[in-house]
DNA sequence: AACTTATATGAACATATATTCATATATTGA
DNA sequence: TCAATATATGAATATATGTTCATATAAGTT
C-alpha cells in the first residue's frame, strides 16, 4: 500500500490511539466480540464471558464513553449492544486475518 | 453488522489484543504511518518526527517483534519499512475515518 | 587500531491500566 | 417502606508500558 504521507494532527492522533486501545484488551475484544452477535445484560455478559460483574461494568463504561457501545433499559436490566460498525468491522476483520495465523 | 457468535481462543485472542496495542500507541502509530509512504533510516524517524533515538528504536523493535515491519542494511543504516500491509491497511482506515471526525 | 556514525540495549522512573472488593444507586414488586 | 435484583462506582493494588539516560554494539573509514 502507498498512501501520501501527511502527518498526524493532535487530535486525529488521539482518536485512533484511543479506537486501539480500547480493542487491545482481551476482556473488551470478547465483550464487543460477544455483542456482534447481538444484545445483552450486563449479567449475561459476565455469566457467558466468566467475568466479575464489576469488571464487566467498568470496562462497558469505558466502550460507553468512546460510543463503543449503547445499551437500552428494560426495568432494571440494561441490554448492551454496540455502536460503531466500523470499530466492529474493524475488529472481526482482525480476528478472522488472526484465525488464519 | 450481524456475526455467528464463536467464543475466541486463547492464541487468537492474544494475537488480536497484541496487534491493537501496537496500534494503540501514539508514538506507533507515527511510525506505521511514516512508514506508509516509504522506508525510512532510524535517524531519519526520529528527525522527522522530533523523537529521542533511543525512543524510536524501542519501539521499532516492539514493531518488529510482532512483524509489523521490516529492515534491510546499508552499512552502518538501517532502512525500516512496513510488513504488515493489513495492519498497516486497517491503521490508515482508522485514520481516515477519525479524520471525518 | 582508532575514530566516527548509526543503531541497540538495559536500568530507572513515572504513569497508565485492569481487576478486585466493598459499597452505593436505581428500579421493581410486595 | 422494605426487600430483591441489576448495575455502577470508588479505592486499593498489582502490573504493564513508554520515555529517558547512559552505554554498548556494529559497520565503515582513515
Amino acid at each position: 500500500m502507498k498512501e501520501l504521507y501527511e502527518p498526524l494532527d493532535e487530535e486525529t492522533l488521539f482518536i485512533v490511539s484511543q479506537t486501539f486501545k480500547a480493542l487491545s484488551d482481551p476482556t473488551r475484544i470478547r465483550i464487543l466480540h460477544l455483542l456482534s452477535s447481538g444484545e445483552f445484560s450486563v449479567t449475561e455478559i459476565a455469566n457467558r464471558l466468566s467475568l466479575l460483574q464489576s469488571t464487566v461494568s467498568h470496562q462497558l463504561r469505558f466502550l460507553k464513553n468512546l460510543r463503543l457501545v449503547k445499551y437500552r433499559r428494560e426495568g432494571t436490566t440494561l441490554y448492551y449492544s454496540y455502536d460503531d460498525e466500523h470499530v466492529l468491522h474493524i475488529l472481526e476483520q482482525t480476528i478472522r486475518h488472526a484465525r488464519d495465523h
